[in-house]
DNA sequence: CCTTGACTTCAAGTTAACTTGAATATGTAC
DNA sequence: GTACATATTCAAGTTAACTTGAAGTCAAGG
């Protein structure tokens, strides 16, 4: 297969030139080959997106994604790189999971309320137990 | 009860001052009474608060409690601008649990992989269905 | 009178993951 | 050779929901 321009590379993966520009940028992608300024990517580059790809539309950030590719000291092999990450990802989505049955408890409840005023409404923090307060990003995955 | 200060409200509701002047600034909030300059609130306007953080943790966009505040003309009954938004938003929070699972799924599917370079990695966005493209703004909620 | 603490406004910074725009260069088709 | 598409870099803008900082006001305590 021969390289591809960027331009082709978008086509075939879904992802936006701007977007590409900035993995490699941000350090994420390696700086393709050039031919006379232009980037050219080769099999090996498009496999590369095509896996940055999977990892974040199974909810890594980008900076996680970063150190999946790049961290952990270069001899690390890629599969416990992974499973380093997606236990930690595991517990995040079980973490959200319950956040969202939360929230669509205190959502049917809020249903319930028959309230004609803002000031009549029953609805309280108090019914929504979500323990603590403001900030706390855990339990939260990407792309929302 | 005595109207309290904008120090005595975060204390007793748990949102930062700078919130809550954000929320009054964004036209979320009614401006409160004021004495001397300073923000009195009244047993109204504190329960609104409440109301506003059940909202929020229920998923809601501060945009949208402001809708559900204010919105919709001033005859409709706050329970039935309750409902309007409360079912969009049920079925937001069921598109983010699929969405949840899906990427559980391919976590999972990530954990089998033995791979020790990038190049040898056998996952490929092809193994999440994720439907579509990027940049979907749907079944997803507030606060992530 | 002086300090301390809580309050005020307003502008600018934060985070993530990009996108958009401007000015310029290169490649391809006719 | 002349368009026109596509490429380049770089800086700045986008979104949501706030936070932070600067500079100033105000009441109470010692």
């Amino acid at each position: 297969m021969k390289p591809l321009s960027i331009g082709e590379v978008a086509k075939r993966t879904g992802i936006r030139t701007s977007a590409l520009r900035y993995y490699e940028e941000a350090g994420i992608l390696p700086t393709p080959a050039r031919v006379s300024g232009q980037r050219r990517y080769d099999a090996d580059a498009i496999h590369r997106i095509d896996v940055l790809r999977f990892a974040q539309q199974a909810g890594f950030t980008l900076e996680e994604i970063k150190t999946l590719f790049n961290g952990f000291g270069r001899e690390t092999p890629l599969s416990s790189r992974w499973r380093s990450l997606a236990k930690a990802k595991l517990r995040e989505l079980d973490l959200l999971a319950v956040r969202v049955q939360r929230m669509r408890h205190a959502i049917e409840l809020g249903l319930k309320c028959g309230c004609i005023r803002v000031e009549d409404c029953t609805l309280s923090p108090a019914h929504i137990p979500e323990g603590n307060g403001r900030r706390e990003k855990a339990g939260c995955a990407r792309s929302c």
